[in-house]
DNA sequence: CCCGATTATAGGACATGCCTATAATTCGAT
DNA sequence: ATCGAATTATAGGCATGTCCTATAATCGGG
């Protein structure tokens, strides 16, 4: 093993420092699976290059000088240390270690997608993840320009440079004030009954396929007013309790937002739904991606 | 220079590491002084070798894998500690760095030999001298076996394994009980004076050369009544204020050992003298040690 | 669709590394 | 003092590796 590496690089380091420990060039030599006079040259070609003596000759016997008990304890540094750097570089190329930079999407509850994130960090403990929050328009640029590797986003994603991977789907609730006639009924609202709803939704360019989505599957009959496009959440919420319009929002995402001045009502069937999916660039070879998503595709 | 070092033992790191900063062949291969072709052929093998793809080609471009970006940081890493490795081995060759085990004399003052040490210090700081302080008999045995590799000696020492160069020469006083007769007078003792007077010495195999010349030059017609060895000079001196006897202490040592009971006192000429030598191997290579020992001869 | 830029391949010259056989050296024993 | 055992050094031959030049293959852009 340590052979078949040294042999690649460090082939005379490797040689003396055995050398060293045998004090005695047959020796030596048998364990290198070399012949003697063979290992003589290559120290000797070691010393010539170095321009230092390593070993003080005497006859048939030798000693290291001063020189070569420094030689020693750098061979056998460099060696290890040698090893440790193709170990590393074959575990990079195998996806083991490296670095992972992943973003959750904002539209999407904080739980969802770090069971998958948490398992990957178990299998794979010498990846460093570093995790960041956004939308789905702003995660794709970041897979594009390269600063993400791996986002969870809002399908459908119009990209044939990322490729999106579904995680899961989830029914989209509508969200209205309280005080609102619609929301006296716990029954499921049916289509004709929100047509004409003023509506808060996100920027479009946040998320355009899932934007454009919501509108055929709430409003198939025709695109609702929209009153305001908010961002953040929160605000877009606290704009529904104010009575501004209704807001679609998916389910994971509604029980965590949950607030007085609102309530959540199903639509009749069919439900609309929406996919949470996990984006990467389609031609990434990288093997510490590719082993995230083959983690996903496996369970 | 850095690439005459990679040429030694890490060729095809070294140009790996120049590919992956131009990260293109061609320029590269201009900087390593090698052909393109060359240059492809050697990434190749490291390939090879490694089992681990570096770059990704797609045709007339490339880039690094994530292999490959582990791989640079490795190989700049250990082309570094490599120069590192051999800068250091070439400075022990030329005794710039280094152990020197050393041991000053019991027999001599403190601050003899402390001088040299200093200078020594001063020009080789990378040296890490240790210092401990034996007798000669100790010293000479340290050498021989190898726990020392300088030591500040009594002379004569005769040991054709180790030899001594000469640091100083000082006159060899006697230690005299204040009350003693002979104490009377500050003028020099006439030999006829203190011969048959009892004497304390050091045990002889502490220093044996040194012995039989204090025995030879204070006591030519004949050696006195040795009445007590004593290893430790300030019991030896205790036991001369005690009146137990006479001792021979060197001049130096002396200025150290003032004691209210003790006079010393100047022998008649020719007055007895002692030298103070450095001793070393004969046969040592070491440069550590030469360095020093070359230190004493230019000053 | 070709042209320029770039990398890959092929084949030959030379150097390096390894082998076997043998010489040279030293230490210890007779 | 000399011989023998143990050990390293040297010499010559062969295989492999490394480098070179010349040329082919490949992709992106005008």
């Amino acid at each position: 093993m340590r052979r078949l590496l040294a042999e690649t690089g460090l082939r005379r380091w490797f040689y003396f420092s055995v050398l060293a420990e045998e004090l005695n060039f047959t020796r030596a030599a048998d364990r290198l699976h070399i012949a003697q006079p063979s290992l003589s040259q290559q120290i000797r070609a070691l010393e010539r290059d170095l321009g230092v003596a390593l070993l003080e000759r005497s006859g048939p016997r030798f000693r290291l000088t001063a020189a070569g008990e420094a030689a020693r304890t750098e061979a056998d540094d460099l060696l290890e240390r040698y090893e440790r750097a193709v170990s590393r570089i074959t575990a990079a190329g195998q996806g083991l270690s490296g670095e992972l930079h992943l973003a959750y999407s904002h539209s999407a509850a904080a739980d969802q997608g770090a069971g998958l994130v948490g398992a990957y960090r178990e299998r794979y403990p010498d990846v460093r993840v570093s995790a960041e929050a956004g939308w789905t328009g702003r995660n794709v640029a970041g897979l594009r320009q390269g600063t993400l590797d791996l986002a969870f986003v809002r399908p459908p994603v119009d990209e044939p440079e990322v490729t999106v991977c579904p995680v899961g789907a989830e029914e989209i609730l509508l969200a209205l004030p309280r005080e609102h006639p619609l929301a006296r009924t716990r029954r499921r609202l049916r289509r004709d009954q929100i047509a004409g709803e003023p509506v808060i939704l996100w920027p479009r360019e946040h998320a355009e396929g899932y934007y454009d989505s919501v509108i055929w599957q709430f409003w198939p009959s025709g695109p609702p007013p929209v009153v305001r496009e908010e961002p953040d959440d929160q605000q877009l919420l606290r704009a529904v309790a104010a009575g501004e319009g209704v807001a679609p929002v998916p389910e994971h995402r509604a029980r965590e937002l949950r607030s007085p001045g609102i309530v959540f009502r199903h639509l009749a069937s069919p439900q609309p739904t929406v996919q949470l999916g996990l984006a990467y660039r389609t031609r990434d070879t990288n093997p510490v991606v590719l082993n995230f998503v083959a983690l996903l595709r496996t369970g």
